[in-house]
DNA sequence: GAAAGATGCATAGCATGCTATGGTAATGTT
DNA sequence: AACATTACCATAGCATGCTATGCATCTTTC
């Protein structure tokens, strides 16, 4: 009746994903760049000018989580907000020169980890966690 | 060139251990355990009595991250920590009354947490997903 | 047996996540 | 127009992870 913990599903996505962060952090803090940072600018490499609540909803974290994750990467110069000129419980959300630049640099050093980390599995069993994930991840996120 | 992050397993690993430690949160609160206790009361469960460096080896944190989260358990009463006769710097540490009589009702919700997130997943598929993270951890840990 | 090294643990400081709460601005209702 | 509600954001407080550091105790080496 003991429940083994490499059994449990739970258990080793969170292992995993700490291995994940690890490696990334690795490739990315010499650029200045950090694990909960990362995804946040993934979103303004592709649009700026968000609001907070439009990048909640793209990253899928808390509303609060956002603000202070927002609040160190202005703090770090990778970002700037300011007021929308047609809304004044909003201020937008611009990636600075120096965010801008990291874009090419940093999306490479995230290839690079994602490949490492999974270096040893075949091409069709990386396919394959990656839709299994993806797939888990759709079931849970509509609630 | 551009890097669409729900590609990266990253992402999406991190992105599931968060939605899991939700449902295990939401389970085990009740009972007075939380998401980073709960991995050290498996290892407990099955075997107390050990000191702070085996149960970092077993878990796979930090020392550091180790010590903080036995000092928790200690200050909520699921654990004590006993002086070792033979090594003056150990401290081994053993279950309470109370932390070992949260066996059953604990696993038993960490049980149906797993099968609730992923109930939308069939069994073969589920049973993919783990051997695919146990591969990826494994060809990970050795470092 | 004393110096040098290794091992076990604790603490400081920080990042990243959460819940709970509050303040301000926009919107909807009457 | 006044009021209630909703929406956006900030802050407080905590848990869980990390690195870096320091102290005390064992072990090894000479």
């Amino acid at each position: 009746m003991s429940l083994p913990p490499d059994a449990s599903p739970g258990y080793l996505v969170n292992h995993l994903a700490r291995i994940f962060a690890a490696a990334l952090q690795a490739r990315i803090k010499p650029m200045g760049l950090s694990t909960g940072v990362f995804p946040v600018m993934l979103h303004l490499w592709q649009k700026d000018g968000l609001t907070q609540r439009d990048l909640v909803n793209r990253v899928d974290v808390e509303q609060a989580t956002m603000a202070n994750t927002l609040a160190r990467m202005e703090r770090d110069g990778l970002i700037t907000r300011r007021p929308d000129p047609e809304d004044g419980r909003v201020r937008r959300i611009w990636l600075t020169e120096r965010g801008r630049g990291l874009h090419i640099e940093a999306t490479e050093a995230a290839r690079q980890e994602n490949e490492s980390v999974l270096a040893g599995l075949p091409a069709n069993e990386r396919d394959q966690l990656i839709v299994l994930l993806r797939k888990a991840i759709r079931l849970n996120e509509a609630d």
